[in-house]
DNA sequence: CTGAAAGCGCTTACAG
DNA sequence: CTGAAAGCGCTTACAG
């Protein structure tokens, strides 16, 4: 049952094992005959070099390790989709960790995928970081931080920067006539999380507008956290006129907790959302977003790391992010088609 | 730099490695005395056993291998997090390969994943399987089918069965008034994509009805396909009154086809679903889906793929799909309350 | 260009 | 209960 390893290839093609090995790795120092006969031997014996006897010998496992907030969230899955196209790009592997938002899982993850000795590890923090995290970015371990990050930890981060938008956006629901507005904010302990009220707030400040206590709704970035700081909104005395949630399982929740009520949007309540999917477009009514380059971040983050492996410093990135106007703020948007598809066929 | 490994443990603790090792794999013949030294050296150093070199010499990584069809589509989103949930909780990590239905990628994954010597594999096929595939299924390697199967092989399937929701659906659609169905089909070369045009068909035909090749459109599982099918369809002379999508991306796209048009759903063409996501409460209008139980099929298949592992049969599974009607087929459906929250508080 | 040998960091019979 | 030693499957100076 053991499978057939290098001294087997080795065997068969008559020569050492260190040849094979040679061959196998492109080594300039082997007799085109010598590798002749080994790649012949490889294909009739059906060889397949042992990665971890590979990584333990020479003390990397080509692999990368992602630890997210959560999986299900779509920015996040699209976010390690662009994560491994760009890794698989450029000969690694990922792994990735589903921390749930949860500081124990994250932590869980992280001494998992320190363990099984991957070559750097993109983070994207659920909170201030555990000892175990804090210590490896100090111990060296090659590390980048996407979308979140730890502050006064030295590590390159790759992020986007929402400002602009938040203030393309209120300016937005302030030409809309809206003056009472609220926000379902991320963790606290998250940058984006206090980023996205500060925002808010500034941007509101600039139109001489309040942000209320009662109108900062404390979220988790899940569904059901949108709906609960939603329902809390509604019951008050003087509810906002616009919910702000500061990502889109928020809004999902709060569209749910509107729903629930037998309310309308924008007819009701408005409603925007920080980050874009493409449901947004056909929900009821299209949910009116602000839009993070997902993809170019994951790409801009592999290659940070990859150069930290490397030994280069490795940049830190900040893209801007942009405003999807769309009908759940009130007043029609022009008509949005939908996302132009290289197989698009023109029908009369 | 080198990082810190059991003989630096050992002599901290003033034992042998052996002793290390036999006191941090909890044997039983260590003295309590040495195990308390090991732990307390294992505390002041920081050590952490180095998984590569375990697995090497174990012959066991604790980790599996999942190759999807498409982390995008949240059907198979959901299932990686509950593979990675059951996994977690039976010690095992996991490695995703995201095939992206494309089988040159399938083909790259299933190929890195066994390189890396995983100790079992869980695959949803994109097509037939390739000759790797097939041969590590042939070799022994412990393996189990996911939603998608390939016919022939002995490894466990663990899947849903859509039929008898497939049925539902034809009914109720039947009961609307709809006479003109047709499909949007997967591809040809999955299980699923064959599947739900045979249950469909012979649905339909249970009614008298047909189903005519110009109503069976070819998509690929992803969204522009549904678009393009959805294009076609419209163009027809005689164009369906419903298109039922195979999958949910596919219903995305030819909700993008049919709202570019300046049409309506359900009054100028009704449309159903198969997979339900939690966007469809809010898409306009909510869309009527069949359900699966994707958490459990998740779990079903970890864990026979972990009975697999120790030598056990690993058992099949085949779990019912149901039948989720909104409104996207015509008629108002009971309101839908959004599914509950652990936190919901009730509210006046 | 090639081979013998050491060694990566562990685990585990084998003696004691 | 404990240690010395072999060995997991590779890669890579070191000689030749």
């Amino acid at each position: 049952m053991a499978s057939i390893g290098i001294k087997d290839v080795a065997a068969e093609a008559g020569v050492s094992v260190a040849t094979v090995s040679r061959a196998l790795n492109g080594h300039p120092s082997v007799s085109p005959a010598a590798r002749e006969r080994v790649l012949a031997a490889v294909e009739t014996l059906g060889y397949r070099p042992n990665a971890v006897a590979r990584s333990l010998r020479t003390d990397q496992t080509r692999t990368l390790g992602l630890v997210i907030s959560d999986v299900m969230n779509p920015y996040f899955t699209e976010l390690a989709r662009s994560v491994e196209e760009e890794a698989r790009a450029l000969g690694y592997s990922v792994i990735i960790g589903n921390a749930d938002e949860r500081p124990d899982l994250q932590d869980h993850h992280v001494t998992t995928l320190l363990d099984r000795r991957i070559d750097g590890l993109l983070v994207s923090p659920t909170d201030g970081g555990s000892p175990r995290m804090l210590d490896a970015a100090r111990a060296g371990t090659p590390m980048v931080f996407v979308d979140r990050w730890i502050p006064g930890v030295d590590v390159p981060v790759v992020r986007s920067d929402g400002r602009a938008a938040v203030r393309d956006l209120v300016a937005h629901l302030y030409g809309l006539g809206h003056r009472r507005l609220a926000i379902i904010a991320g963790p606290a302990a998250t940058t984006t999380g206090r980023e996205r009220v500060d925002a808010f707030r500034e941007a509101l400040g600039a139109y001489g507008l309040p942000l209320p206590d009662a109108y900062i709704g404390q979220g988790d970035f899940q569904a059901d956290s949108g709906r609960r700081v939603t329902e809390g909104f509604l019951d008050l005395p003087e509810p906002p006129e616009v919910v702000f949630a500061a990502d889109n399982l928020m809004a999902l929740g709060a569209l749910d907790a509107v729903r629930a009520r037998g309310l309308r949007v924008p007819e009701d309540i408005a409603l925007a959302a920080f980050d874009d999917i493409r449901w947004f477009v056909h929900t009821d009514p299209p949910v009116t977003a602000i839009a993070q380059p997902t993809g170019d971040l994951g790409r801009a983050a592999v290659r940070a790391l990859v150069d930290r492996i490397g030994g280069r410093p490795g940049e830190s990135v900040t893209l801007p992010a942009r405003l999807v106007v769309r009908r759940s703020c009130g007043e029609a948007a022009p008509q949005e088609t939908p996302s132009p598809s290289p197989v698009r066929r023109s029908t009369p």
